[in-house]
RNA sequence: GUGGGAUUAGCUCAGUUGGUUAGAGCACUGGUUUGUGGUGCCGGGGGUCACGGGUUCGAGCCCCGCAUCCCACCCCA
């Protein structure tokens, strides 16, 4: 038996109902907000993700699903999402343009993990990308349009958020902290070690017991902003509390991928096992720049929507459309028919089998028919269909040409 | 990539110190004396016990390998 690759499922029935749920709930909040639908493809050039995700972090570094297609292209399956926006948004010359641009997306990411609950090879995202706004509000606003998701969708969370610094407070206290570090570098962990080649601020949220002891004089990012980042993050937090926004400040939060500057938080859910990030997101000015497009503001978000699928609370269903059948052979032709007519505006499904009526109160009940209608002999003779409702327990006997 | 656990029917799981024909519940399917469901009763189908080796007179059970899932690390949505 040939079966799925590791870490990639298939997707149907109470997943799927989950999966298209989320996605229209999410669209409908997204438009709320003023974006738009943006489609990028699943192949990209390797170069794209290296030059914005950054090749120090572990998605480009080890786990992306690169190769050389037949034209001798170095591509690869998309790891995240925003790098192909960016790469759309400069493509189509909007960064010339000015303005201001606001998309979301949705579909499949890849990454080569090993996997486990909530950590999938191939998994969805659902996303938001907003170009051209330098205002902090649009940072409160995307946060808030995570918020309103959830909340809609009935899912709980923690909301955790941090500023990263910019181009101006950053590098300084890059170096700052390195050199602490390596004043203490005896007694830190083989995993710090390499962090302070690779990314610095992530030794920060080291798990090592010891290593936090060493880090408890550590200089904080949050104390070190320059007072453009300062202010922004302050406004940030109040414009959440005006809006009943309720967050933690996590000074160690560290976004996975290079881009991100200032504002930056992430969403967490405590039912979900391990991976416990439900969506996360930030500020990311300059990376329109890196790729060569004129430098543009934008701030955005994603969501990992199999993390989401078992939180969601689905709404009660509801008995919707026909069920038809036949309790005599003869009849079965005419209810095919009748179902054709029917399916212009409704949901009718047939049975091809006669049965005695109780088997067709049965199969109508177990689709969660509305109505549950059925042609015998009477009803053949006479040119009738009789129809129930299900949920009124009423019953009729209609001419055909009034069904 | 590292360490640990699991894998028996479509699903959730029993299965004794290795010993006849591998079980249950749910689901599916049929019947329930003449045309009334979701909730009665009776029956039926369905398993290369994940896969590949080994030990043994004999393996679902013990050993080795491998695949997948789960847990933790790591990382992240």
């Amino acid at each position: 038996m040939i079966t799925s690759l590791r870490g990639m499922n298939d997707i149907l029935s109470e997943d799927y109902e989950r999966f298209t749920y989320f996605i229209n709930t999410a669209t409908t909040v997204a438009q709320r907000y003023g974006f738009h639908f943006i489609q990028t493809p699943l192949l990209e050039e390797t170069a794209l993700f290296k030059r914005s995700v950054g090749e120090s972090s572990d998605i480009v570094g080890k786990e992306m699903y690169q190769f050389i297609d037949k034209g001798k292209n170095d591509v690869c399956l998309r790891p995240e999402g925003t790098a192909g926006v960016v790469r759309a948004f400069i493509q189509k010359k909007l960064d010339r343009a000015g303005g201001i641009h606001r998309f979301f997306y949705h579909g499949a990411m890849f990454r080569y993990e090993r996997p486990q609950k909530g950590r999938l090879r191939e998994f969805h995202q659902f996303g938001v990308e907003s170009f051209g706004v330098d205002s902090v509000y649009e940072d409160a606003a995307m946060i808030m349009m995570v918020s309103d998701i959830l909340k809609e969708l009935g899912i709980g969370y923690r909301l955790q958020i941090n500023s990263l610094g910019d181009n101006n407070c950053m590098p300084a206290y890059r170096k700052k902290l390195v050199k602490f570090v390596q004043e203490c570098k005896d007694g830190i962990c083989e995993d710090c070690i390499r962090r302070v080649e690779t990314n610095p601020i992530r030794v920060l949220d080291c798990k090592n017991e010891k290593c936090q002891e060493l880090y408890i004089g550590a200089p904080k990012l949050i104390h070190n902003l320059c007072s453009g980042c300062s202010y922004d993050f302050d406004t940030l937090k109040k414009i959440l509390e005006d809006n009943a926004i309720v967050y933690e400040v996590n000074t160690n939060l560290v976004r996975g991928l290079d881009y991100y500057s200032k504002t930056a938080f992430e969403f967490v859910s405590d039912n979900i096992g391990s991976q416990s990030a439900i969506a996360g997101g930030g500020r990311y000015d300059r990376l329109v720049e890196f790729l060569d497009g004129r430098p543009t503001p934008a701030v955005g978000f994603a969501m990992g929507i199999e993390r989401l699928l078992e939180l969601i609370v689905m709404p009660e269903i509801k008995r919707e459309g026909y069920y038809i059948g036949a309790m005599d052979e003869n009849a079965v032709d005419l209810v095919v028919k009748i179902a054709q007519k029917k399916r212009k505006t409704d949901r009718a499904v047939v049975d091809y089998k006669a049965k005695n009526l109780k088997n067709h109160l049965k199969a109508a009940d177990k689709i969660n028919a509305k109505f549950c209608c059925v042609i015998g002999e009477d009803e053949l003779t006479s040119g009738t269909i009789w129809v129930k409702d299900l949920e009124g327990k009423t019953e009729a006997v209609l001419k055909l040409e009034e069904f």
